[in-house]
DNA sequence: ATATTAATTAGCCATTTGGCTAATCATGAA
DNA sequence: TTCATGATTAGCCAAATGGCTAATTAATAT
């Protein structure tokens, strides 16, 4: 039940939530993308979706300079999870907002996202 | 999606998950059986106990002295999550050996059962 | 009425968590 | 090779969490 735990404790922060609601919507975001609609550090980004890796709940490929985040598909017993959760979000106000957001974000070359960093963890304008 | 966050950290605790773990087997326990087969202070299970029933994942009712506590049954969006828990934790070894404990505290009657408060947080002989 | 007792609440403490900045790693561009 | 840049790691701090004991509340039993 350990590993159950742990699943559990990798969505039950706001911002995993979050990030775990519009994965189930975009099939894949980059690391940057998903600093800039959480509108946090590229660090704390950083440190919630590792922890949702190790948990298992996320998949992660890098391509270049960029790392880009999927929902775990292949271990079939989350889907369910998946499934109540996507049940339980869509539509509510904060997901919804969230996806206003990205559209905005995806309209923008990753190139061009990501001042987080250097802007002291404030947004970039997009 | 806070409500939906709410019963997500009601669950994401070991000692909450146990809890809910029993209650899938055991249509209804008193706090002082959970108090006993968690094997903690009284005052610790009352507290998990609350927080699940303001999360809205557990319902209680008193009788005397007691106070009963069960799944939330009425609320069905609830449903697939406890199957998909039910399935993740099922057969489990911890699991497994809290409904073995489960099984001698049944044995006694409540009302041989929680001395804990008294004996400064240690298990009383079953 | 008084004592007993299950449960809860209050108050305390140690640990964990989540945020930040700064430093480091790793990859592509000049 | 050297520089720029996205991502991660390290280190720090404030807030939240989970444990305990002690005090309080609510109900039964004497």
């Amino acid at each position: 039940m350990d590993k159950t735990l742990a699943v559990l404790k990798a969505i039950s922060d706001k911002n995993r939530l979050r990030i775990l609601s519009v994965l189930l919507v975009h099939e894949e975001l980059c690391a940057c993308q998903i600093t800039e609609f959480l509108k946090v550090a590229g660090a704390t980004a950083s440190r919630h979706l590792s922890q949702m890796v190790n948990a298992g709940v996320l998949e992660n490929r890098k391509q270049g300079r960029w790392v880009y985040f999927r929902l775990n598909r292949d271990e079939s017993s989350l889907a369910p999870l998946f499934k109540w959760i996507n049940r339980k979000v869509e539509n509510t106000t904060q997901v919804t907002q969230d996806l206003k957001a990205l559209e905005k974000i995806l309209c923008v070359p990753c190139e061009n996202l990501s001042r987080k960093q250097r802007n002291g963890g404030h947004c970039a304008k997009v």
